[in-house]
DNA sequence: GACACGTGGTA
DNA sequence: TTACCAAGTGT
């Protein structure tokens, strides 16, 4: 044991000791030092749910075992997989780290935070992570949990949404280190800051009472460890209709299909297979009736994301002869498309929203 | 440096 | 309803 913390009051040593004893064990990504294995799970748990996860994780593991698979898979089972994970430019950057893993570095991930930080995808947080967990390095990450927990130990005044005080917690970070740790120890210090923020030291109604940071916890000592972090950015969401043209068709043995395109390169839900979308109300009713059917207008969707709020209004169009609006479907803009079987949605990658919506609109038809 | 980027859960 | 935010990164 030669973990003895060089920070505030041998915060590494209390950590690293509790969380062998009470920190969480038997996640699926926690069995392993496997470089695939952690890399995998850190991008999907970024700004991501572990319960999410838990799903994700053995599903996407079971179809590409090793990093040479992912490199080889389409980029569209990529993003089926991905599917309702949210942040998708993670799995676009995911399968083009997998491929400069392959063909730059003969399949095996680079050993350290540094050059790991040059792979898509991976900033220095999630270069930390696999770092540590991997191969030792005595680095330390910085995510939210991190961020939380020193500014209550340290009670720090300053304003995380400014860079200046990222760069702080930075080396406020790394100051707290410990020193001269086994594999082991680091292993034990990254998970036991994550533990320690996600399981008692929460956002709201902390068990202080349970910390092993109290006796040195200056946020604990002030009496309101929920001033802190301090922020003072706030998000705000700008709301937006979107209309949802759902075309109706069948194919050649009789099973509905849905028409779909892919959307732009970049903005929302970019390069996921999507019904063509109108955002703008006059052009939506314009084109929609244009179109030899009768639109039926669905009950809007409310679908919050990062930056707007969505109301999103289905409207189903069904045809006798649905290859008359496949010619009309590609003309419109951003339009290359194809007839997707309704009942084989699992194996596309669509926007979240879009799957209960889907299957409502094939239980009716 | 500010902003875009998803989704589901909680207060 | 609204706001916040969870194992952040890229532009």
């Amino acid at each position: 044991m030669s973990a003895g913390g060089v920070g505030v009051g041998g915060f590494a040593r209390l950590l690293i000791d509790w969380q062998r004893l009470h920190g969480r064990s038997g996640l699926p990504w926690q069995a392993t030092r496997d470089p695939y294995r952690v890399w995998l799970s850190e991008v999907m748990l970024q700004q991501t749910q572990v319960s999410t996860v838990l799903d994700y994780f053995p599903r996407f593991l079971s179809r590409f075992p090793t990093v040479h698979a992912l490199a080889e898979g389409s980029s569209d089972e990529v993003m089926a997989l991905w599917s309702g994970l949210g942040y998708y430019s993670r799995a676009r950057n995911l399968h083009r780290c997998a491929q400069i893993v392959v063909s730059e570095h003969g399949g095996e991930f680079p050993n350290s935070a540094l050059a790991l930080q040059t792979l898509p995808g991976i900033g220095v947080s999630t270069a930390a992570a696999i770092a540590a967990f991997c191969f030792g390095e005595c680095i330390s990450i910085l995510d939210g949990n991190v961020k939380r927990v020193l500014t209550r130990v340290m009670a720090y005044e300053g304003d995380v949404s400014l860079a200046a005080s990222q760069k702080e917690l930075w080396h406020l970070a790394q100051s707290m280190l410990p020193h001269a740790p086994s594999i082991d120890d680091m292993g034990a210090y990254t998970q036991g800051l994550m533990d320690l923020g996600a399981t008692l030291c929460m956002r709201s109604k902390p068990a202080c009472d349970r910390c092993p940071m109290q006796p040195i916890c200056h946020g604990h000592a002030s009496g309101e460890p929920t001033r802190f972090p301090i922020k003072s950015r706030r998000l705000k969401r700008r709301h937006e209709s979107w209309w949802l043209a759902v075309f109706l068709g069948q194919d050649g043995e009789g099973h509905s299909t849905v028409w779909l395109e892919r959307r732009p390169a970049k903005g929302i839900w970019a390069g996921l297979h999507c019904t063509p979308v109108l955002t703008d109300e006059d052009a939506a009713l314009a084109l929609l009736g244009a179109e030899n059917a009768t639109p039926q207008f669905l009950e809007p969707v409310a679908h919050s994301l990062t930056h707007r709020e969505l109301r999103l209004h289905p409207v189903v169009m069904r045809s006798v002869a649905p290859m008359v609006w496949a010619a009309a479907c590609t003309e419109r803009p951003g339009g290359v498309g194809q007839w997707v079987r309704l009942d084989d949605l699992a194996a596309w990658g669509l926007p979240a929203p879009l799957r209960p919506l889907l299957a409502r609109v094939a239980a009716s038809a």
